[in-house]
RNA sequence: GCGUUCUUAGCUCAGUUGGUUAGAGCGCCACGUUGACAUCGUGGAGGUCGGCAGUUCGAAUCUGCCAGAACGCACCA
């Protein structure tokens, strides 16, 4: 890159200048990593988004917090790799593709799994893929070599390879019991799957007739459908309203199916009627009772939520129609007493949004309870680190009540089941990668030795999508080592990303962690706690050293922003109209780790406005220096000027407490530290100190050593803006073709530059710049009007360094005398403040708004009155000065001294308006 | 219902082990274009720290109760 001074653009273009250098990184492979011992592994897995999803802001925040972390790693000199790809996404895609066939007039049913997956396929390539080209928009530093993809072969057969190990290891096993079904997808759903909602409905009250007596028993529910898969009523053994049923028998209404009226202590005798009805093939607690009581179950439901034959009446119609339509038949009947209104929580999938049935079910099962166990531990102990800490209560409650987890979907879009069936008995099947092989087996098992191919059958299921990408930190580096790990040890890039960047307890607060995952707290058990218990399942670590959980991006109105709700703006407007680097810094900015993100676009003004600032710093800076063919940036400041050293150290300070702040991930206070660097310190006071008297030509020395820190500023802001801090730091330094900022050293802390003094003493002369600026606007003296100024001090000490450095004043100030002394003669009709003690005099005879001087001065007294009155109280409080540690005692002294001292001051410059 | 985390300026949030009469950004008000920036500069006004009790010499900070919010889990048909 050149560095001539030519053509710096009087404005800032974010479009011209992110595209520019997003290509220059692409093109000298800056984000790409390999395993180099001689350097630490940094390794960060995305989170996969959806294969056919478009960014959204959720992407944004997340995506955005990984680069940052990632992009000071590898300035850090870690080996940085952010492994990027995308999630098949089972269920959502298959419904997305099945929904777009159904505009085309396609019906799912009407193809066979082949020629589905074929429109899959298709789907997938045509927009697969699509949301990582946003991400670079964003500019993330993924290695986009490593690319990956769930259903990418090494990686579906490494899913694959997962199952057949558990199940050789006992760990899955094939069970008929009550899920959780999404009768719009027709398949099983997880229990996180499920989302309880609070919904108005109705509870219907329904009266069954006693056989052999003109009695009646009546029953709530609401959902009076499943009535006709009743088998039972249920009433309290101990509920003496109904002592007499004991033994007696119910007739179901409209189906008239005579049913036992059993004892159990579930029911609860005060709800209701203290009668319930039994359904053991639609409810879980009817199933539970139903599996004690022996009854009967009556699968009433049809897959696609319509009325099954068994169900006998409405067959073929949909559940809420016949809800509907029953209550009407039942009063008609003379069965309904009466509907109240009722509010309860009802199941939605979370993918299909249609209310769910539990329903029986035969099903392949994970057992949790013992493999979650090392995932349960290393997180309590710390070992892998949560960020919020109170997720690890969350995570804990979960764990501690792990329930085996439902893996497989009645879906095609996916990860087939290696499961081959040979017989219709429950156990005729053999588990095996692939037909050839569970050939062999199936004969033995069978006992039939001319057993073929075409006697086989797989299953026709698919896995849990998060059971595929609960592997995705193992799967990525090495996709056989599932199969193999009982035989060898991982591979390097294994070894190296995964092992290595996990050495050790993450609670080592001297570095950061080597390995960290950024997601949603969502999906802290479909997936985070499900890849920590891969991790030791299969490595014998975990996968990360701390998870970052991020809030969730919000609206206005506090919704979630969703593309459903239509609330969310599209992020690559938004980075057109502020820039990436504004919508990253907007985001950042207001987001505390953990913290949802009330979003508005006009937090990304401000980061539009920051890159603005910035830009026109660096043009003052170099506009001066128009006849220089390259800059000169140094760091080999003047020490013998205050001014330098205070940069210096405000510099120090930050590097340090942005690194504090990262090994806390708190991002959004590691960005405003540097924004207030460059803003208020560089900008506001250092620039404004460099510029010469007026008239005078520019200093060429004082230049450099403001790009020199310019440069500093620039790696600093980096991780948070890559793209206009890159832009400067090319232009102010003489760069070869393979130098970039993003890949250059991360400022190092120097404590020798870190002094207090210099900080404190440049601060009192930042204080008295404020007050002169006060005392001009309260007495509407403009700024071009000279004043003169008297600084009475409480020290030779400091006469002597404001003396020395007097020039500053005038350099802010248009002074034309000014005055330093510890022996100042108080003079008459002046404006005047205390700066720690230090009397500030500016005679304003004839100008002097005496009114607005009385009432600063008033109010000062009364400030400082009550303050002396609470310093006071307690000094005098025996109890203060016999309880209190002696520094806080002492602390309260000093305060009272110096307090007094100036109420002193204060009231002899009363004085003179009397 | 159980559990967790919250409640500080108009908004979004800081506030380290209790110890200056509580800070920042945005917004708001007033004033201001002499060498980068009006996408700017300068100055200013805003809070009895959700409420009530308690512990303490001292509470935004610790404890209890109450009110409200968010999340997680379990749910009565």
């Amino acid at each position: 890159m050149t560095t001539s001074t030519k053509n710096i653009p009087s404005k800032y273009d974010p479009s011209v200048v992110e595209d520019k250098w997003y290509s220059f990184w692409l093109q000298n492979k800056y984000f790409h990593s390999q395993v180099d011992h001689t350097k630490k592994p940094y390794t960060i897995v995305i989170p996969p988004p959806n294969v056919t999803g478009v960014l959204h802001m959720g992407h944004m925040l997340n995506n955005t917090i990984q680069d940052v972390l990632i992009r000071r790693a590898r300035m850090q000199g870690y080996n940085a790799c952010w492994v990027p790809g995308t999630d098949h996404a089972a269920i959502a895609t298959e419904a997305k593709v099945v929904r777009k066939l159904r505009e085309r007039g396609i019906s799912k049913k009407d193809l066979s799994r082949e020629q589905f997956l074929e429109h899959a396929w298709e789907w997938t390539h045509t927009h697969g893929g699509i949301i990582l080209d946003q991400l670079k928009k964003l500019g993330a530093s993924c290695d986009w070599d490593r690319t990956a993809f769930t259903l990418d072969k090494d990686y579906a057969e490494s899913v694959v390879d997962a199952f057949i190990d558990l199940y050789e290891k006992g760990k899955i096993y094939r069970s008929a019991r009550m899920i959780n079904w999404d009768p719009a997808a027709r398949t099983a759903l997880s229990d996180e799957e499920v989302i309880y909602k609070e919904v108005n409905s109705k509870l219907y009250h329904i009266r069954y007739k006693i056989v052999d007596s003109n009695e009646f028993v009546t029953i709530a529910t609401t959902r009076p459908e499943t009535i006709l898969g009743d088998t039972a009523i249920c009433i309290h053994p101990d509920d003496e309203r109904y002592t007499h049923l004991h033994g007696k028998h119910a007739i179901v209404p409209l189906v008239n199916r005579v049913v036992p009226i059993i004892l159990d202590k579930y029911v609860e005798m005060d709800f209701g009627t203290g009668c319930l009805k039994v359904t053991p093939a639609h409810d879980i607690n009817d199933y539970e009772l139903g599996e004690k009581h022996n009854l009967e179950t009556i699968n009433m439901m049809n897959p696609n939520g319509t009325i099954s034959e068994e169900g006998e009446l409405y067959i073929g119609q949909d559940r809420f129609v016949v809800r509907k339509q029953i209550a009407i038949d039942l009063e008609t009947a003379g069965n309904l007493v009466n509907i109240e209104d009722y509010t309860n929580k009802v199941g939605y999938s979370e993918r299909t949004d249609v209310v769910i049935e539990p329903r029986l079910s035969l099903q392949w099962w994970l057992s949790m309870k013992e493999i979650a166990k090392p995932a349960l531990d290393n997180v309590m102990e710390d070992n892998v680190e949560f960020f919020p800490k109170k997720f690890k209560n969350t995570y804990r409650h979960w764990m501690e009540n792990v329930k085996d987890w439902c893996v497989s979907r009645q879906l095609w879009w996916g990860h087939q089941i290696p499961v081959f069936y040979y017989g219709e008995g429950d156990n005729d099947y053999v588990v095996a990668k692939s037909k050839e092989k569970a050939l062999e087996t199936a004969k033995v098992k069978s006992r039939n030795p001319t057993l073929s191919l075409n006697d086989l059958r797989q299953d026709e299921d698919v896995l849990d999508t998060w059971f595929s990408s609960w592997l995705w930190p193992i799967s990525l580096f090495d996709p056989t080592f599932i199969r193999e790990h009982h035989n060898r040890e991982p591979n390097e890039e294994l070894e190296y990303y995964f092992q290595r960047a996990n050495e050790g307890h993450a609670y080592q607060k001297s570095e950061l962690g080597n390995s960290t995952l950024v997601t949603a707290p969502e999906i802290m058990f479909f997936w985070v706690a499900r890849m920590i218990i891969s991790g030791y399942e299969y490595v014998g670590n975990k996968p990360f050293n701390s998870v970052y959980y991020t809030g969730i991006v919000r609206d206005k109105l506090g919704r979630k922003m969703s593309k459903s709700l239509g609330n969310s703006p599209d992020p690559l407007d938004l980075i057109a109209q502020f820039g990436a680097d504004g919508v990253r810094m907007g985001m950042l900015f207001s987001t505390p780790a953990g913290n949802d993100l009330p979003f508005d676009p006009s937090i990304c003004e401000q980061g539009k406005k920051f890159s603005n600032k910035i830009w026109n710093a660096f043009r003052f800076l170099t506009l001066n220096l128009q006849d220089e063919l390259e800059y000169s940036p140094t760091l080999s400041i003047d020490r013998e000027q205050l001014v330098d050293r205070w940069m210096m150290a405000r510099i120090q300070q930050t590097i340090l407490g942005i690194n504090n702040d990262f090994k806390d991930y708190k991002l959004n206070d590691a960005l405003k530290k540097v924004y207030s660097l460059i803003w208020d310190d560089f900008c506001d006071w250092y620039i404004e100190l460099s510029k010469p008297e007026y008239g005078k030509p520019f200093d060429r020395q004082k230049m450099n050593v403001a790009l020199g820190f310019f440069e500093v500023l620039m790696k600093l802001l980096h991780p948070f803006m890559p793209f206009i801090s890159e832009e400067i730091w090319q232009y102010i330094g003489n760069r070869s073709k393979e130098e970039a900022l993003c890949i250059s050293e991360w400022p190092m802390y120097d404590s020798s530059y870190d002094s207090k003094i210099d900080i404190e003493q440049f601060e009192t002369f930042k204080s008295i710049v404020s007050i002169l600026r006060n005392i001009r606007a309260e007495n509407q003296i403009s700024p071009k009007t000279e004043i003169t100024v008297y600084i009475k001090t409480v020290s030779d000490e400091v006469s002597q360094y404001l003396n020395k450095n007097s020039w500053i004043l005038s350099q802010l100030q248009d002074i034309n005398e000014l005055k330093i002394s510890t022996s100042i003669e108080k003079p008459r009709a002046s404006a005047s403040a205390l700066i720690g003690g230090n009397e500030i005099y500016v005679p304003l005879a004839g100008i002097i708004d005496i009114e607005k001087e009385l009432n600063r001065i008033n109010k000062e007294i009364q400030r400082l009155e009550g303050f002396l009155k609470g310093v006071n109280g307690k000094l005098n409080n025996p109890n203060f000065r016999n309880n209190a540690p002696e520094s806080v005692v002492q602390n309260e002294l000093n305060k009272k001294r110096d307090g007094e001292a100036n109420l002193l001051k204060l009231k002899e410059q009363l004085k003179d308006f009397e």
